[in-house]
DNA sequence: TTCGTTCTCTTGAATGATTCAGGTTTATGA
DNA sequence: TCATAAACCTGAATCATTCAAGAGAACGAA
């Protein structure tokens, strides 16, 4: 075979410093399948993988993969921690405030930050974090029926 | 006395139809003197108004007064759920990625949802929520130097 | 003024997500 | 092949928040 393939989710791995285990791989690759999934489903997405793996492993992997740019955890006001493997194009969600569903939006502005505050009072920042509550398509009819 | 005064917090509780107690007259102020306090904060602040009141309480009154739109609730990622009097005006808030601080932003816009989804999915919005990520002054010294 | 209803407050316990602790295994570079 | 640090394990602790059920209090009606 050739010496390097482009770049498998193993090298991705390695490439950020990181050990390449299976347990590892087997997350990276849940958590881009998945849609917003959270550390539980996580959990469940690996161990159809790779058999078991504790919970707090997975805890540790997500730290170290979010530390390392590969996946991007959200945490919407009253819901566990949900991560999703689309990162670097710093777009924001839609929120249902009635099941919790989460579903990307592309910014419409650019870069982060993408937005300026009016008055920043000092800080300096690095990013505009947007979340647009509602309802989402199906609790919106049952709500309204 | 005169019969009716203008609008004080009491008649504010009644006008939302929640029962005038010393306790929720005295977290209202709390709140409202306060800075985006955290449930402990805004206890022990009404322990010095009115003495003993029960952390419980406490909650329930925030919810209750979250509900009736008097008190805002918001809850940056990794932080508990903070409050502000601030209602109505749709503002938004810089939260400094290192001590929490949390600090508001005028909305630039208007009102909610004062951004548009690029693709809403079909959801109904009624609300963007912007919170700006940095380093506030004393962070970001400490941090440089 | 008294009374009844219902809201508010109480103490005490439970929950759920996350983190800490400490020791063992394993990937990786020398 | 070995050493080392990263990754992983089990088990326990923490923190914010919620649930439960009974006691107390506000307030409108009689």
């Amino acid at each position: 075979m050739t010496a390097s393939q482009p770049s498998t989710t193993a090298e991705e791995l390695r490439g950020a410093g990181l050990r390449v285990t299976a347990a590892r791989v087997a997350l990276l690759d849940t958590v881009r399948d998945g849609d917003h999934l959270d550390v539980e489903s996580i959990a469940s997405g690996v161990r159809d993988r790779v058999g078991h793996v504790s919970l707090q492993a997975v805890y540790e992997a997500l730290y170290a993969l979010t530390a390392a740019g590969l996946v991007r955890r959200i945490e919407p006001a009253g819901s566990p921690a949900r991560f999703e493997g689309r990162v670097g194009d710093n777009h924001h969600h839609v929120v249902c405030r009635s099941c919790g569903a989460v579903a990307d939006v592309d910014c419409a502005v650019g870069e982060a930050p993408c937005l300026d505050a009016s008055d920043d009072h000092g800080f300096s920042i690095d990013e505009a974090e947007v979340i647009y509550w509602g309802l989402c398509p199906g609790c919106s009819t049952t709500r309204s029926s």
